[in-house]
Order: C-alpha cells, then sequence, then structure tokens
DNA sequence: AATGAATGAGACTTCATTCAT
DNA sequence: GATGAATGAAGTCTCATTCAT
C-alpha cells in the first residue's frame, strides 16, 4: 500500500494483458479445441513473448482454468441477475440461454457447452474448477425446482435430469451444422428451448411466435 | 482353397487382435479423448509391440476410422433392425436407444455421441466417414418425418432440428455425472427420452412406469 | 553325396530363386539407392516371405554384399576375357566399357560405378568385398601398364591415378541427365571414352566415326 | 534501428550459431552420407537439444538445402570471380578446381561432386535447388563454349558431354583412396586435370611442372 | 524349409516449460 | 518485467531382424 498509484497503473496494465490473453486464449480454443491450441499461437496472437504467458499463467493448465472461470463468472452472474427477476421459471431460463446465445460467434455458449461436456478439456480443467461450475449447475437446479414447486414443470423429473438435459441442450458441433444448412441462430434456440421445456412439462407453442 | 485351416486359423487369431486393438482403442479413446489417445498406450495396453499397431492400422487415423466403422456399422445394423418393425416411431426411436447403451458401461452410447459432437475427434475422422455417418443421420430424420406423418410427433419443428436434438440426448460427461450421483442408468435413459419425446410432441408418462 | 540328386534338386531351386533375388536386389538399388531398397520390397518382388530372404542371407548387408560380388564377378569375368585378346590396350578398354555398358539401361555400367564410388553403399558393404574388388582395379591397371609399356599411354602419369579417373568416366546421373536430354547412349560412350583415351595419351579422333 | 546492438548482437550469435550446425551438417554428411545423417546425430555433435535444430531449420530438408546452397553459392561465387578473369579458359577452370579443393580436407569438391552425383541427396534436396545448380553448370558449359571458340578445345565434343565429364573428374571416393596411398592432394589434382584437359583437346604436359 | 507376424530401436517432429539476458 | 532461445519428453511411424508355426 506504499506506492499504490504506481503499482495500480502497472497493474492496470497487467489486468489489461491478462485480459487479452483470456479472451485470445478463448478465440483459439474455439477454433482449434483444447489440444490444438498451443502457447506459441496466444502468445503470437497477443502480441507478446511466450516467456511473458509465463508470467500470468504458470501452465497452459492455468490458463485455461482462469479463462473457464473469467467465462463462468461471466455466466453465473448473469444466472442471477435473471435469477432475481420477477417472471416465471421458464421465461427467466428462456432469458438466461438467449442471453449467453446473443454474442457474436454465440461463443459463450458453446463455451458452457464445452466446459460441461467436452473430455479434452474438461478432464485437465474442471476438476479444478468444481466450485463454481457447481454454483452455476446449483443456480440452475434451484430454478427448476422453482418450477416445480410453482406448477410450471413436472415434478416427477428429478431435477438433477433436468439439469443435466438443460446443459446438453444445444451442442456446438450440431448448432454448426444447422447454421451450415441454412438455419437462422434465433429459430434453433426457439426450437430448442421449446423441445426441452415442453419435454419437462412446461407450456411452449411453435406455432405462436410464427403467427405473430 | 487348398490351404482353408491354416489360412483361417492364422487369419482368426489375426481378426482376434485386431478386434482387440479396436476395443482397446475404444477403451482409451473413452478415456482420454482422442488426442490423448496415444499409439503407444494402446500397444502397451493391448500387450504387443508398438510396431504390431502398425501391421493392422497404417495410420493413427486409419485405425480410429476402423474403429470409428465398426461401431458406426453396429449401431446402423441395429437401426435398421429396429426401422423395420411395427411399432409407434416413438417405441422404435427408445428400443434403438435403449439398446445401443445397453453394453457395459453404454460405451456405444457413448462412442455415438462422441463421433457426433466431438470436434478433435470429429474433425480428424468423420470427413472420412461421412457415408455411414449420414446414413445413420438420415435414418433417424426419416424415423422422425414418419412420427411427425402419422401424428406422433409436433410437424411444426423442423426435422433437422428433431434429429440433432435426438443425438444431444446424453453427452456421457453428464451422464457419467449423474450416475456418480447414485442413478440408474434405465432411470436416466427413461428421463431423458422422456424429456425428448415429450419435448417433440410425443406422448410420454414419467408416471406409468414408476407404478407397474 | 549320399543323395547326390535330391540335393541337388532342392539346390537347384535354391539358386535359381538365389539369383532371382539377386536380380531383383539390383533393380530395386538402381531405382531406389542402398537406404531406400527395403527388404519387404525385394520379398514382396520376388514373390517370397520376408524370412526367406533371411535363409539366403543373413543380413541386409550380406545380401548386398553378394549381389556385389556377383556383378562383380561377372564384370571380372569379361575384363579378363577382354584382356586376352591380341589387341590394342586402348581397344582392349573400349570394347570392356562396352559390353559393360550394353545391357538394358547400362545396369551393370551403373552398378559398377555404384559399387566403386557410392558413399552410401560402398561405406557399408565393399569393405568386405576388398578381394574382388581389388581384383578388378589391379587388372585395369594391369592393362593400363601395359599400355604405358607398349607406347599407347603417357607413362608421366601414375597408374593408379589412370585408374581412378577410368573408373569415375560415367556417373549414373550425369549418364541420365545427358540421355534426357536426347543424346545417344552409344554417342555418350564415345564421347567419353574419347576424352579419357585422349587425356591419357592414346589415339582417338571424334571424327572418324562421324564421318562414315 | 532503436536497439541495434542488441539485436545485432543476439542475432550475431544466431548466425554463428547456424554456421556451426552447417558446419556440422557438412561433417556428418561427408561422414556418412545423406541418409544416414540424422538430426540426432547432428544435434549432439553441435552439441544443441534436438528441438533447438529446428529453431533453425523446420525440417531435416530444410537443414540440408541451406547447407547445400550456401556451399553452392560460394562455389558460383568463386565460379563467378574466376570467369571476369583474362586468362584462357583452361587456365580459369584450373584455377576454378583448384580453388574450390583448396579447404581443408577438400570438403567443397567433394560436396560439389555429392550435389552433382549423389542420388539419394540429390533426390530429395536438389529439386528445389535448381536455379542455383543450372546456373553452376551453365556457367562451366559458357567457359567450354568460349575455349571452343578460340580454339583451345576440341569443337567436335558437345558442350554438354565436356561438362558432365568435367563434373564427373574427382569423386570422394576414388580421390580419398588415392590419398590413402600417399599421393599429394596437389598431385592428384594436377593429374586428373591434365587428363581432362588435354581429353577434352587442350593443351597439357604432365612433365612440365614435374621438372621445375 | 518357408512363412509372415511380431519386435523394438531409432528417425523425424512438436510443444509445454524454463531461464539467461 | 519481458523476452525468446533452448530444452527434452513424447508422439507418430519405419524397417531390419527374429521366431513360432
Amino acid at each position: 500500500m506504499d506506492t499504490p498509484q504506481p503499482r495500480s497503473l502497472k497493474e492496470k496494465q497487467r489486468q489489461e494483458r491478462e485480459l487479452l490473453i483470456l479472451q485470445v486464449a478463448e478465440d483459439v480454443l474455439l477454433e482449434k479445441g483444447y489440444r490444438d491450441t498451443s502457447m506459441d499461437e496466444i502468445a503470437a496472437r497477443v502480441g507478446i513473448a511466450k516467456g511473458t504467458l509465463y508470467l500470468h499463467f504458470a501452465k497452459k493448465e492455468d490458463l485455461m482454468l482462469a479463462f473457464f472461470e473469467r467465462e463462468m463468472v461471466g455466466i453465473l452472474t448473469c444466472l442471477k441477475k435473471i435469477y432475481a427477476t420477477h417472471q416465471s421459471v421458464q421465461s427467466r431460463l428462456e432469458k438466461f440461454v438467449k442471453t449467453i446465445y446473443s454474442d457474436p460467434k454465440e461463443r459463450r455458449g458453446h463455451l458452457m457447452y464445452i466446459f460441461i461436456n467436452s473430455d479434452d478439456f474438461t478432464m485437465t480443467v474442471k476438476h479444478q474448477a468444481q466450485p463454481i461450475f457447481a454454483e452455476i449447475v446449483q443456480e440452475v437446479s434451484a430454478l427448476l425446482d422453482e418450477g416445480k414447486a410453482n406448477g410450471e414443470f413436472d415434478t416427477l423429473i428429478p431435477t438433477p435430469l433436468m439439469t443435466t438435459s438443460f446443459f446438453s441442450l444445444l451442442s456446438p458441433r450440431t448448432y454448426r451444422s444447422l447454421i451450415e444448412r441454412g438455419y437462422d441462430p434465433k429459430e434453433i434456440m426457439r426450437y430448442s428451448l421449446g423441445i426441452y421445456f415442453r419435454g419437462i412439462g412446461g407450456q411452449f407453442s411453435f406455432a405462436t411466435e410464427q403467427q405473430s
């Protein structure tokens, strides 16, 4: 605390760069997958030396973990914000998914899927990120329980099953294949959500929005 | 034909060995993912020398492809057998999924999921296996269309969306997490199918089987 | 000697096969060079199993050595036959070279060059084949000495130098490059010999044959 | 330009290292031939790790190519320098050969021979180095043509044949065998050149220098 | 005797990680 | 702090040689 300003200046630069690294790591991860993401490429794209990467993150795993956490914190924040809303549970979950998927190229949604479903990545990294991961799952579970309690969803389906189904909704690969066939992201979203919510006992009319 | 026994004996051993390799490759693939599956490890687990692996498969990719095809041919056969049955489309698809997942550790089901959803694996191998892959997807699509035609499923949902949802049903990772929490494989299966079929407009009572 | 006929029958077959192996080895060696000549390919081209190759030759080196000796014995025989002729030394040496190069694709000539000049091959093999190699060199040296003695060649040039120059006459590579440019094998031969013999003090008219 | 010294220092070291690698590659190539030259051995002899080699040259072929070009550029430069001299063509070509062979162990001369005559090496590498290779051949051809025009050499011998003969003059293998027998490098050179130049119609007295 | 499946040393190459500058 | 050259373990694949049948 004896040198607060200079430190915070340096510190600010440092954090900006760290952010940049995380963003680049995200880019590369989404493009190439975990194993084909090399530290060399990340450093090159960020425009720093490889060694500098290691000043921020001691291991590739740590970078990926930090990156994962950054994303997951964002998702969790979004989830909590929506959680506090006064709407039906279904509306809130729909809102959540749509928000997650509303960034360019649906990065956040795909990342969430990868974190939860990918082996390559998950095996190496996730066991270290249990807490936040558990919190996200917990939050969604709580919402689903609320939905069961207020009659929106089917009470016969165990919540954990509802939850895992929720997170399996949209695999990036199949998503991409649909995009390639010319489907509109919003349409894909709507139908996927529709299948899910009707499946767990919610109300969903595929016709309605089509008519309006 | 002059030396039928000796040749078939050798050949039998060869095929047994090849089968063993494919099984081990499957094990390792399921445990570690495509990129972390090394030829060294496969050879070591099979108990043969590295070079021997290459007598059976000229490249890692070839092994993975052979292995993929073996599994997918099995799945396709199963699918066609069931396709010819006289039952509701839903029953047939349920039967299909249950059959696929009925082997120990649900390997086939998980593999199908990986083949369809994994990037690592798919990018390297699937382009070579397009035909069979496309056939499986086509077969399921046809069934879903039949279901739409006979009133079982919602005609407002585009078939490709129904199809991709179908193949996203059970990610191995979430499946495993449910198993770890003590859920019964059959139960997981039933609820997942239930959510899916109700989601696409089919009939499904989560209560019924519970009562019987 | 107790079973002379059967043994000689078997033995004959054996020798025929050995001859075939040597011929195939020659083919492959000339096509691909020593290091790219694999035992697999030789066996496959001969139409026998790899193991059978090893019944004839304990090591790749041995095969190459045997093959080298076969060729060199042929060349030596040819050389001795010509040696005994009653002609000028130059005529005899010319005859020798033309004979060596008179087989299809000039195999023997190229092989002689390779044996004498190639590093790859020679380092591995030649030290084992000293005797015959030395004999060929000796024979040529003797002829050159005879030529020096009877006034055909320049006595100021040390015989060993004349000899090595003689064996460096036609490298397969440059030979091939000339063929590719459309030169006639006989023409190449004539000019090369001409340069050499004139070089060592012999008589050679490049014009003569052209005119006739 | 803001950091000229540090950059040039690093760069200098780098180039020194690269030079060292090229020299070692040359050593090993001359000792063992192309196919028996392993990246491991080069690294070990240079005293660096295998990976470091790949910082300088992305592939074995690239190293060999770079090395080839370095040598050939040297030879070409030397050739052009001599070309511009005012002397008889024969004197200039003699000067060229003597210069090429004047380094310790006659490395350059042997390398030139290998580049032009070795299959192993040439097949892999030379097609990438055509331009410089062609230029060297062209330069020598031009000199020989000049010699034919001014009456030094026999006009009846086609220039391409003169050229290939020129490059076949001294095979490293036979050269070494002469050295082993106690001949002096200069003597070998003189006689070989003598045979060649007399052979193509030039003037050469084996006696002269002997007397002086 | 003949086979060819099996072996394993060794080649090339990549990349996460370290460390002297 | 920042750099990027250096490292070396690990991965894929080849091929001479052996050996059970």
